[in-house]
DNA sequence: TACAAACAACCAATCGCTTGGTAGCCTGAG
DNA sequence: CTCAGGCTACCAAGCGATTGGTTGTTTGTA
């Protein structure tokens, strides 16, 4: 059904972007391995062969979509970094929270990053995969090591652990909870910031 | 079909539990839909149509490995907590530090619990998968409602927490490195400990 | 005309799964 | 002891469907 749903707007959205967040959708809810380009194809409305105008192979789609998925989580916390308070835990918190928001948001890109394991690839995608979260996790290790830690608290394991918390969210979050992202990552940062400041 | 054909026991080695292993192992380190019945069968010596004597189908092999982690965790878990003693926290951190040391031992089984997104699975298989985790997480729900948190912690995002922590740790735990799963259990319990006994 | 963007047809490989057949072992009747 | 018969565990072959990817051609628009 639907031969050409067509028309007029081939306008100014770019198609290869269509295709990208299609695909980045489809990794999301089903996974890589179980996409397949014509699951993409279908989804765009468009033939598997003609996806290959655009993008030059399968892996190169998941690159690219989790590429942007974390250009636009970085995007977020740099931004709400920037309208932050200067104590430690307040820019955490912002962090946490502009993190959980676009994780548990709408846009298919970043609800790419946190189910694909990276230990499921191989040589170059993985290490590029790793690369490009790396860029990301140093945001977070600089916040943490402003943070009033206790010394027998290790600030790597800390990180991990917060992330952790975080990122294992979108296992469980429904979007049409009571609950919002926002209230969640402050719930989660609370759980870690009370050891120090009991006056909430 | 299949009555009780578990009754006459071939006392050597297991040839089905060998199957459901290797199906583990390859599950755990390369994802359920990127693995192959033939690479299964290879696995084990065996041709691909061999397999089909063991197990009706892939989701089957699936859906018994996922069941065998979860039992082997649950029975470690079980078996910590029987140990341990009385005071809440001592109970929390015996199960946490049980619970990781299965999650990033040698067993495959275990391995196949954290990185198999449901989210990725349809109708009975999603709902099985579901079905098989719930039961486990009932034990931390009654760890979490015997800890005396304050009121202003929800019960129920600080136990999704504290296994988000946990169970993001094979994202990056490595086997050879200087912390045992155990320090690390420790670690990530007193990081949400330490809020209500900061003289430890 | 020129070019971006798509279609249509196809490829070799692999997918999960089925089938018919058969060694090797164990059992019990003769 | 023999040996038919059943059972376990597997092999060999192949099924239709689907995979990621390629190629040559056609379309819409400027």
């Amino acid at each position: 059904m639907a031969p050409k749903a067509k028309a007029a707007l081939s306008d100014r959205s770019n198609r290869r972007d269509d295709v990208l967040e299609a695909a980045a959708a489809l990794f999301a809810s089903k996974g890589y391995a179980a996409t397949s380009i014509r699951d993409i194809a279908q989804q765009v409305g468009i033939l598997s062969g003609s996806l290959y105008y655009h993008f030059a192979s399968k892996e190169e789609l998941l690159l690219e979509a989790h590429a942007r998925g974390v250009a636009q989580v970085t995007e977020a916390v740099e931004g709400a970094l920037a309208a932050a308070g200067t104590p430690p835990w307040e820019r955490m918190a912002a962090a946490c929270c502009a993190h959980l928001e676009v994780l548990l948001g709408p846009s298919p890109f970043s609800q790419v990053i946190t189910p694909q394991f990276p230990s499921h690839f191989d040589g170059d995608v993985r290490a590029t995969l790793l690369q490009q979260r790396e860029g990301y996790e140093d945001i977070f290790r600089t916040l943490v090591s402003a943070l009033p830690l206790p010394a027998t608290v290790s600030p790597r394991l800390f990180r991990l652990s917060l992330l952790g918390a975080l990122n294992w969210t979108p296992t469980w979050y429904q979007p049409g909870g009571s609950e919002s992202p926002a209230s969640i990552a402050g719930g989660i940062v609370d759980a870690f910031r009370l050891q120090l400041d009991p006056g909430a």
